[in-house]
Order: C-alpha cells, then structure tokens, then sequence
DNA sequence: TATCTAATTTGACAATAGTCTAATTATTAT
DNA sequence: ATAATAATTAGACTATTGTCAAATTAGATA
C-alpha cells in the first residue's frame, strides 16, 4: 500500500461518527436518514461521512425506491487494516519508487513473441501484474456476460476458466447475477 | 478495543509525517533531529507528533548522552491495526456497556475464601481477568527486582514464575536489566 | 402535475491540527 | 561556570474538518 492511500484511510476512520457508521453497516445496510437518525446527526453531515468512507471504497450503494442503502464493503476494510502493519513495518513505504518501472517491462517474459501468456506465474505478485495487464482489455464501466469474459481472455490464454476466477479472488472484477465488471483500479491496489 | 482507542489510533497515523516517522523507526531507533533532518520539519514540528505517537503508547524512548532516542514499539502497532477490523465489525463497539460490571465480580469464584488463587485460569480473557486484577498490587511507577515480584505474587499462588511471565507475556509488565514495572493501564488494553 | 421523501450542495462557523519562529529548559562538554 | 546541543513549550498563523441550516436536486407517489 502506498503512504497515501494508508494516511487517507486512517484519516476516514479517524472521527468517532465514522466509526459508528462502518459498525452499524457491518450489521446489515441502512440508508442515509436511518444513520443519521441513529447517530443524532443531520443528513448533510451523514453525506459529508459518507463522502470520506466512499472515497476510500469501504462502500456499496444501492438504490432502492428513493433511498439509498449503504453496505459496507468488509473485505476492503480488512485489506487496508491489514496491510498497515506490513507497510509502515515492512519498509515498504521508501521502497515504492522503485516500482515505477513499467507494468509491460515486469511482465513481458511470460508471454510468447505473438503476445500470448506461456502460463500464469504462480508466485502471487507475478501473477498480479499479469492479471492487471490482461485487466487491461476491459474497459472499465462496461458490463460483460461471462461468455464475453471467456472470449477476451481466450485471446491470451487457453485457461480462460481459471483467469476469469483470479480475476473475482482478487478482486479485480466482481460478478453480479452472472454480469461480470471491472472494478476500479483503486480496489486493485488496496486488495493488492 | 474501545471507540476511542481506536479513534485516536487512526487519527494518529492520519498525517503523512507521522506514518513516516513511524516507517523511519522501523527500521531503527532515530532521536529528534535525525527525524526533523530525514523529514525536512523543525524540532517543535517532530515534537509535536512524537507526542502523538507517545500518546498512544506506540514509542519508547530512550536517553543517551543528551539525545532521546525513539524507539518504535511494533507489537504495539500490531495490536491496534489487528483490532480494527474485529473491533468494527464483530460488533465490538456497541457490545461494550455490558462489560462495566466490576472486574473483582467477575474473578472472585477463581480465589479461595481466604484469597488464594485456586488457579490460573486457562480460558485467555478470563486469565487476563486474574492478572488484571493481580498487577493491582503493584504500584505504577515504581521498580521491583524479580526477587520482589514473586514475593508479591506469592501470597495468592505458589506457582509466582508462571505468572510473572504473563506479565510480560500480557504486556501488564516490563522487565529491562532484571528490573520489572508495571505499564500504565492503557498499554493493556491495547494489548488486551 | 403536484406533492412527498431522501439525498446532496452550498455556505457559514467554530474547533482542531500542522507548521513555524522565538524563547526556554535540560543535559553534555569545554 | 560557560558554552553548545537537543528537546520542549508558547504563541501565532493558516488550512482543514465536523457540524448545521437553508436551498436544491432527484425519485416516487398521489
């Protein structure tokens, strides 16, 4: 995780409110007046706490009628809470310069002369950059059957199966009813 | 962990400077102007977020010559970012009114009538409980050679070596140069 | 269409926080 | 004792933040 991302997280979870409203989503989604009204604030201050914690991706909106349900999205806290101690202990605050190098450079030799992939690598950060580079072909915003997940990545890889799968673990895509879509690349990197 | 340890957790490591600071002694044990000097900020600019980080018991330090050296303390670190998800989402927060009853009540079926330990319970928050309750006798601030702490420990349980390691174990005491003392209370429940 | 209801935006205000300079304290060295 | 070095305190300034009231937008319902 960079420094950035972890100051903005903490900064989110840095006001009591805050707090209050990941615990009381994390028991199941409430719209905006049900927050406001548990917590005594008024709606303009929930948007503005919704705001912080949206910005970072701890959330899932979902409308219904007129109001907006909030979820809480428990896997991106719990990669960015764990990733803490790694980041500040691990030294991997000073080391992220030197990861400026290109994706395509990291990852060219696992894939043939016509640009296919020989194999996905198993060590996991390889496997990582190979995915987001085969992200790449998706454009972001656009929903896909599974079928048209399979044919894109068939282009690379016979395993379309397999890749598809990683691309759900690591949280590169999400899948709802059977309609895949990219996530952000924000959630890449704090899923890693 | 409560609401406002945890609060004053992230609002701690929500400023670039001090999660630098912290990174920095990660990797060893820097005084004052090393950090003012490695951050590009003034004397009183370190000191004030060296109070921060102290505030929440994430440094020790230590005096050499007229320098005080920084220390980061990891497992301190450790426990509160391995608190935060748990704490959020498993309902830590709104569940803490229940444990206001008094700490003697919960622990007295463990003593004999004549206020022996019968035995340290195995069950982890209920040894915590008994320990708690066991530091009592010591007094904050003041020094015990070993010697003196299973004296005292002595007079509820013959088995003193044991439980002076829990101290230490817990994070109840510490022990530098043979010498053991207690930590002030906020450090266990951080520690838990 | 008109009317609710829910959420957001805007603008204001007080409180807090990060930073600095200048002055002060405390420790070490001359 | 005096000078030097390191850390803290005090005070000031600006930027940011949490909060609210009022106005606005967007959806659903009558």
């Amino acid at each position: 995780m960079q420094l950035n991302k972890l100051v903005q997280f903490n900064r989110a979870l840095s006001d009591p409110n805050r707090v209050r409203i990941l615990a009381m989503l994390s028991s199941g989604p409430k719209n905006g007046l049900e927050i406001a009204d548990a917590l005594g604030l008024t709606p303009p201050t929930v948007t503005h706490h919704i705001k912080k914690l949206r910005d970072i991706n701890l959330l899932t909106e979902k409308k219904e009628k007129n109001c907006i349900y909030f979820y809480i999205k428990e896997s991106v806290l719990m990669h960015y809470a764990n990733s803490i101690t790694s980041t500040i202990l691990k030294g991997g605050i000073n080391t992220m310069e030197e990861e400026k190098n290109s994706l395509e450079a990291r990852i060219k030799h696992f894939f043939t002369a016509d640009g296919r992939l020989k194999n996905l690598p198993s060590q996991r950060k390889k496997k990582l950059w190979v995915l987001y580079f085969l992200a790449g072909k998706f454009v972001l915003g656009v929903k896909y059957s599974e079928k048209e997940v399979n044919e894109s990545i068939k282009t690379f890889h016979e395993d379309y199966a397999t890749i598809r799968r990683e691309f759900i673990i690591t949280g590169i895509m999400h899948r709802e009813n059977g309609i895949y879509e990219l996530n952000p690349k924000e959630i890449w990197e704090v899923i890693q």
